[in-house]
DNA sequence: ACATTTGTATTATTGAGTTAATACAAAGGT
DNA sequence: ACCTTTGTATTAACTCAATAATACAAATGT
C-alpha cells in the first residue's frame, strides 16, 4: 500500500490518509478482507504519530470502509461494495446540496444551473481531449 | 440595513456579515453608491468589536462589492452591477467545476449528475415550504 | 505466566483563525 | 486650531482542531 502525505498543503494528515485509503478501496486496489497495516507500522512508515493513523482508521471504520477486529487488526470491510455505493451517493449529494444552496443564494434558477453544469462539463471534456490548450485557467484566489 | 448574526452556529461573525451584505447588494436592496454604516456604528448595533466589521468591509472591498473612500466611509461599488454578475458567475463556476470533478472521480455520468441535481433541488424546495422543523442543526461531521 | 501485538483512552502541546483592546492617521466641518 | 468622524494598524487573548506523548486493555502464541 503506497501512501504519501504532504505536511504543507493544509490538509490534515489523518484526512489525507482517509481519502487515499478510501480511494484505494473504491478503486479495488484494496480488496475486501485484506488487512491494513497495523497502526504503529503505518505510523512508523509515514513518520507520524500512531494516534494520527488511529484517527484515520476510526474515521474509515465509522463510515464502513474498514472493520476493526479488536486486537486482530484492521481490515477492508467485506460489505464494501454496497457501502461504497452508498458512500459515493452521500458524497455527491453533499456537493450537490452545497451547489444548490450557493446557486440559490446567487439568484440562479435551476434551469440556468443545469445549463451551466452541462456547459462546464463540455468545457472540461474538450480540455481533456486536447491537452495542447495551454490556457492557464486563472486560478481565482480563494474566497476566504 | 437589517443584519442579524448568530454567535452559536460556528460561522465567523465577519463571514456572516460579508455574506449578508453581499446578498443585499446582489438582490438590489443596497444600490450602488449607497453608503454603508460606519464601522463603529455597525459594531455598536451588532454588539461586536469594530475590528470584526472592519474585516468584513475589507473582504467586501477586496472582492469589489464595496469601495472604501478613506475617511469618507464605505460605499456600495458603482460598478457593482457588472462586478456582481461576474462575481456570481465565477463563484458558481468554481462550485460547478468542483462538483464535476468529484462526480467524475466517483464514476457518475453527466446524465446521472443532472438528474440528481434536479432531484435534490426538488427535495430542497419541498423542505423550504415546511419550516416547522427548526432543529438547531447539531454540527455533525458526517452526512447521514 | 509472560511477552508480543493489536487497538483504545487520556491528557498535553501546538498552531491557525477569530475576535478584542487600543492606539494611530487622514479628512472635513465648526 | 480643534474636534469629530472616518478607516487603519498592531498586538493580545481566546478558541478549537490536529497532533503528539504516554499509559492502558485485550487477544494470542510460546
Amino acid at each position: 500500500m503506497n501512501l504519501h502525505i504532504s505536511l504543507t498543503d493544509g490538509v490534515p494528515i489523518y484526512q489525507q490518509i482517509v481519502t487515499q485509503i478510501r480511494y484505494l478501496v473504491a478503486a479495488g486496489q484494496l480488496k475486501p478482507g485484506v488487512e491494513l497495516p497495523p497502526i504503529r507500522a503505518l505510523a512508523e512508515k509515514l513518520q507520524v504519530n500512531p494516534n494520527t493513523i488511529a484517527r484515520a482508521y476510526r474515521e474509515l471504520a465509522r463510515e464502513g470502509t474498514v472493520e476493526k477486529r479488536s486486537t486482530k487488526g484492521t481490515f477492508v470491510a467485506e460489505s464494501v461494495m454496497r457501502l461504497t455505493a452508498r458512500h459515493r451517493q452521500s458524497a455527491i449529494r453533499e456537493r450537490i446540496d452545497q451547489l444548490l444552496a450557493e446557486a440559490r443564494q446567487l439568484g440562479f434558477t435551476l434551469e440556468q444551473l443545469l445549463k451551466q453544469v452541462e456547459s462546464r462539463s463540455n468545457v472540461m471534456d474538450r480540455k481533456q481531449k486536447r491537452p495542447q490548450n495551454k490556457q492557464p485557467n486563472v486560478k481565482s484566489e480563494k474566497p476566504s
